[in-house]
DNA sequence: TAGATAAATGTTATATTATAACAAAATTAA
DNA sequence: TTAATTTTGTTATAATATAACATTTATCTA
């Protein structure tokens, strides 16, 4: 029943979620004294508006929009930058695409679920994974500071 | 002990190994009625002259050297591909590199490590790990096609 | 508050990674 | 040998990301 496990779902992302999470962002901002501007506050929404990973030139698009006027890729990726350091964001490396992250506080790391059919990206936090792996680099003295999981394959929802 | 795990580093890879890798790649396109074409065979073994990881256009340079006459970009990624689908080469997605794969034939899966300090690589391919995946994807109902792991770090010969 | 300092954003240009589309050559099949 | 298939060559371009410097905005200090 995964009781060891969180798991998040694009489905069940609402707009309670969007903005606890903009509320985070608010507050983990204040504490490590960084500043959630207008700027920065618009492309966390954006990577919470429907919850999917978008590519930054996706992004782009959507800000530009927002903001009507056109928005040049640094612009973006200084953004993405800032969140992803934050750990409120996450880069999906198989994809190049960013995603807010739903465990923000957790200590354990993500895994993310990549649907080939539907192309949804779910993300779960895990802690049996983690001590696998945590166990493997002690074994090997590898001082892990970041581990990053992508599975890819066919969701419930798209499996007979 | 890692009795129930393999581990790779560059160091030990040796010109030994590199033949080997090179007699399996031959021994596994004749299986699957693959073409191990002296194009495909360059480029194998750019793959495992160091055994790193290469991006497509250093190993586009490499081979430019080896053939002395000038290589366009669909060529490498035509044959790194190749080899990719084959199990043949891995993808460092974090890196947006590519490595040969020390495991060819296991069932297991791979893990990344990658030293932010010297750079180096190694790959460890492990049970442990792959089992609390599985339980975790079964528990969701995902079907598991494909698990990339990387993990950043830093290495035993880096760590005091 | 004025001026100095630092941080964030704007702007232009360019680097890096990867693929589409079509042509020619080489291999394999009929 | 001709036809079909696969591989490689070639040209052009798409997609992703960053460097460098200018301007604006916020913060600090005197
Ligand atoms: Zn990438
Ligand atoms: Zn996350
Ligand atoms: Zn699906
Ligand atoms: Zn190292």
């Amino acid at each position: 029943m995964l009781t060891n496990a969180k798991l998040v779902f694009n489905k069940n992302i609402n707009q309670k979620h969007t903005e606890a999470a903009i509320k985070h962002a608010e507050y983990l901002c204040l504490q490590k004294q960084q500043k959630f501007t207008s700027l920065r506050r618009t492309v966390f929404e954006i990577l919470w508006e429907d919850y999917q990973p978008l590519g930054a030139y996706e992004i782009k698009q959507r800000l530009s929009m927002r903001l009507g006027k056109k928005i040049d890729p640094p612009t973006v990726y200084r953004a993405i930058e800032f969140f992803v350091d934050l750990g409120l964001a996450n880069k999906i490396e198989s994809l190049n695409a960013y995603i807010g992250c739903p465990f923000p506080s957790s200590q354990r790391s993500y895994i993310f679920l990549i649907c080939e059919n539907c192309k949804n990206v779910a993300e779960v936090s895990t802690g049996s994974v983690d001590n696998s792996l945590a166990l493997i680099m002690e074994k090997l003295k590898f001082k892990l500071r970041k581990q990053h999981i992508e599975v890819k394959g066919i969701c419930s929802k798209c499996s007979p």
